[in-house]
DNA sequence: GTCTATATCTTGATAGAC
DNA sequence: GTCTATCAAGATATAGAC
């Protein structure tokens, strides 16, 4: 699953638009997506960063008060990012003129899956640094993180619980479920990339799929099924 | 799923048996296993490891030439015990006495998956650092584990093209089933724990039904299941 | 094999000029 | 806001006695 040594792909580094911030402060946090994506915070430094982000290293400390700092902003921002569009996605697949008692937490729970593949592929390298760098955060900084991480675990797992109630899902354990779709989707930050043979959606298709028949909701197209390409 | 601060969950510090060195070698593995996994490679330094086995951080280097291969050593470690574990699942399960060309992929792909998280389950913290922390090796120590996760990839690439032909399964792309399948096994060292209410087989046998549900078998005991436990 | 002591370098962060 | 210069602490690794 592509170049086996590193983190990730080669992915282009990309922050969501409209939250970062302009100028430098933006610039040093581009420089520190990539780097702590790449290496880790402890395996970044502060004039690494610098360095990407163009300017001297005292600079750095005019835009945020320390390195964990960047992290932290970067980690807020992953975690954010991800939750509304879980929430976005989870109010329009409930809103939808389709949305049927009988049929309400499939469609939820595809949209669920879609967006959350959507956004690991969309923002791999903030993906990353949000998940696998958490733990690097003190824990006042890595605080808001954590509470978005659990409400958005709560999104999936009342979904999955609503759908065993309305019979739609054979599912055993709400939990046990809960962690292997989620574990599907946050690896895709580390293998997708523009040098894979799938876009974006089709992932997100497909592992939407992929949840449905985990849970126990028959294919809806069996016809339609394309051939393999891998 | 846990502490979602910590990067896994509070565990013991277990390497698999007979192949752990003996004496101070063995020591500063273990140091190194914790230690690694809980702060990453470049966040725990020469001397929290010595600390941790008991020595001078001197003494260290009488045993490895570089806090590098330290981590080369657990990398290869668990790789290594991941792998042998999948061959042996294979083996096993193609061996079977029931096994006939209609179900040996099916038994296959259920014993690789038991395999695969039975591992993640039982060596968490090894699962972490060998995943999460090859990348901080240089190229030439991280060769041998990046040519075994390939042969491992392989493996459970091949029985699903070999369910494709013999139609047990019915899959699009092998590729992305063997992504979602590997992710899913893959979190669950970041979870699974001692805490939570699950006996590793029971943990192996639900993610091997799940994923025999995502490539397209029906659930074979549909009567048997149990009640959801949360 | 294990220690004390130390060399050498890099780290995160600060002081102060412009 | 950005720089030069620098501090104090920490890093990896080595030398040499026992």
């Amino acid at each position: 699953m592509g170049d086996e040594k590193r983190r990730l792909a080669a992915v282009a580094v990309e922050l969501p638009e409209g939250v970062t911030p302009p100028g430098t402060a933006g610039r040093i946090l581009h420089a520190g997506l990539q780097l702590f994506s790449e290496y880790g915070f402890h395996g970044a430094s502060i004039r690494d960063i610098a360095v990407a982000a163009g300017i001297n290293s005292a600079t750095l400390y005019a835009h945020y008060p320390s390195k964990e700092h960047i992290l932290a902003a970067l980690v807020r921002l992953g975690h954010e990012e991800l939750h509304g569009r879980l929430q976005r996605a989870l109010v329009s697949a409930g809103d939808g003129p389709g949305a049927t008692a009988a049929t309400g937490a499939t469609a939820q729970l595809a949209a669920l899956v879609r967006a959350h593949v959507t956004a690991h592929a969309e923002y791999p390298l903030l993906a990353v640094v949000a998940n696998s760098e958490l733990h690097a955060l003190s824990a006042e900084l890595a605080a808001p993180a954590v509470a978005l991480r659990e409400q958005s675990t709560r999104l999936l797992l009342a979904v999955l619980h609503k759908g065993m109630e309305t019979g739609e899902f054979a599912v055993d354990d709400a939990f046990l479920a809960a962690a292997a779709i989620a574990g599907m989707g946050l690896r895709v930050a580390h293998w997708f990339g523009p040098h894979q043979p799938y876009r974006r959606d089709e992932v997100a298709d497909e592992f939407a799929a992929f949840a449905l028949r985990l849970v126990g909701v028959a294919a809806e197209k069996p016809a339609t099924r394309r051939r393999s390409r891998r």
